[in-house]
DNA sequence: ATGAAAGCGCTAACAA
DNA sequence: TTGTTAGCGCTTTCAT
């Protein structure tokens, strides 16, 4: 096992002090050219490089970033998190992960093990944060931004989908389908993706003149979605949605399946179904769904320009909220309308 | 923003040295109670808490875990990175995200960067790993276990299901339902997976006196898995196979709905499916897939275990190499065949 | 541009 | 059990 190399000895062996080396190992400090060259020639002799630690304690940065995600159940998040860390690790920052259940209080604990770690930001995915919390982290000099959920409170970034007009987009699609009774699946209502995405819905049928023939709750997971369905679904064909729009993909899968397997219906031509994310199974032609997108790209941009300009320039930045466009995918899951207005998706 | 608290001030206030503050946050040192509960007490009026970074360079123990990780395009990672993350969370231990593109140099600079973290482990997840890379990691010192991949090498520690006993099960089970034209999808030809899982299919197809009626290549990715199925089911009805074997669930997602939307054929009709993983999806009822199932959790707590033995007890530890059960799930992608041996699993 | 020196906040001998 | 002391490997003034 290899001894461990330190800055002073690549320092001897170059002939320089060892701030010279520190120096040679930062871009943007005050060193000739010559320098950093004998410096790394024997930095690389050495088998040197410099330990990322050592240099968080002295400097104050760790350049590393916590990340607390609930569930990864939901597909859209393990793609985000690919990006994000891609993202980051571009910009010279690391992910450091951590899982939260959604109990109350383990949020808490998560969020003081993070803070131990010296972290200079900390985004959170799908987690319902009280301002409270975020409150602590300013208090700690610590800058967070909400992915995929966001807060009454201006002070707290966050960067969503914008699912209010997503929401309205899907009323507008699914009246303009000749659909008569339309039904939406609720997910957990403690989300704030949940709240605008039906809120803009709502907004949309109020506007055709029309109301939400059925409401149920999913909770954005798998079996309470098929409950919801199955209720939903259950009945008389005069008292049963035509059409539905369930607030994530994951459900509507759920939902789907339901309604096709169990209640031996057609989609789209006995129910149309709607879903939100457009993630990779809702291309898959076994559901063919279609849904709104959440441009995962779009929002790890978002979200690691505002976190880096919290963390670089703490005296200018202001939290930013952020709303990223969320464009209708036409596909097969839901009668499409007439006219030019509503073409269907090519992929 | 508030100060930063150290420990030499909750000393003060306690009355106490500064060193007794770092004994009453260390399990198992020789503090009296009495003292504990004077630390503690001072230390939460301040709101201190140790700073792990620090006590990491002191120690020389960070506490973190390297994590390795290629694609979360297959959903059985995404399982896996959850458990892991929360098993060793509740050791103690976090993990730090390194995602690495399967291009070969990519590894190697992820590789360094790791180790410039001074993590105390590493999991590497999906990722071909040369016994160059593995050797490096040895040399500074730093445990290595390969996730759901191993080497030939004796000296690098592995944790994959038993997919050699996997693959023969498939054959036995496609051979006992009658199938007279069993074909094979494989995943990318690097991957230790993939050729276990072939292997033990071929083994057990050749046990059956039976030879493989045709092979194509997926790379485990869906528009190669749908290239692969379009050349092989294609064809006139007495050339195209009536049963295939698909090397992991995500492929064969994309091989069903070829073989079903795309060729008219009913599964498992006129052909039978089966896959590997038992990701989520498998289960739902648009696809029902017969499949072996990788147990996520079974996995992890023997990743854990082989890693923490090797970083708390370097001296005794030798580098495990454990093949997880992979126990057939039977669903309705395949054709069941006679006889009380095959049972429909429940799920 | 370079070197000397003082920490960053903690752990770990060593003494007492 | 407790306090004292010496680092862990780096960054960062401050001189030069």
């Amino acid at each position: 096992m290899q001894e461990k190399v330190t800055s002073l000895q690549v320092a001897e062996r170059a002939g320089v002090s060892q701030s010279a080396v520190s120096r040679a190992f930062t871009s943007g400090a005050s060193v000739s050219q010559k320098t950093v060259e004998r410096v790394r020639r024997a930095a690389k002799e050495l088998g040197y490089r410099p330990n990322v630690l050592a240099r968080a304690m002295a400097s104050g940065r760790s350049r590393i970033i916590g990340l607390v995600v609930a569930y990864l159940e939901n597909y859209f998040y393990p793609e985000a998190l690919e990006k994000l860390s891609n993202a980051l690790q571009e910009k010279g920052y690391h992910v450091l992960i951590f899982m939260a259940s959604q109990t109350a209080g383990n949020i808490d604990d998560v969020l003081e093990e993070i803070l131990d770690f010296q972290v200079d930001g900390i985004v959170m995915a799908s987690v319902a944060m009280s301002s409270d919390i975020a409150s602590r982290c300013q208090a700690a000099g610590v800058p967070v931004v909400l992915f995929n959920r966001k807060q009454d409170d201006e002070g707290i970034a966050s960067v969503t989908s914008d699912n209010y007009t997503g929401g309205r987009q899907v009323a507008e699609f699914l009246v303009a389908g000749g659909h008569e009774r339309i039904a939406y699946v609720a997910g957990w209502e403690g989300a704030s993706t949940q709240r605008d995405r039906e809120a803009g819905f709502n907004e949309g049928m109020r506007d055709a003149g029309r109301e939400v023939f059925a409401r149920a709750v999913g909770d954005f997971h798998t079996e309470s979605a098929r409950a919801a369905a199955r209720g939903m679904f259950g009945t008389d064909s005069d008292q049963r949605p035509d059409a539905v729009f369930v607030a994530n993909d994951h459900m509507a899968f759920a939902v789907m399946d339901v309604i096709r397997f169990e209640m031996g219906l057609r989609i789209p031509e006995d129910v149309s179904v709607v879903g939100f994310d457009d993630v990779p199974p809702a291309g898959w032609p076994a559901y063919d769904l279609t849904t709104v997108r959440q441009c995962a790209g779009g929002m790890v941009r978002e979200t690691v320009s505002a976190l880096l300009d919290l963390i670089e320039r703490p005296a200018t930045a202001t939290p930013r909220r952020i709303a990223v466009d969320a464009p209708l995918v036409v596909r097969r899951s839901a009668r499409l309308p007439e006219g030019r207005k509503w073409k269907r998706s090519l992929t």
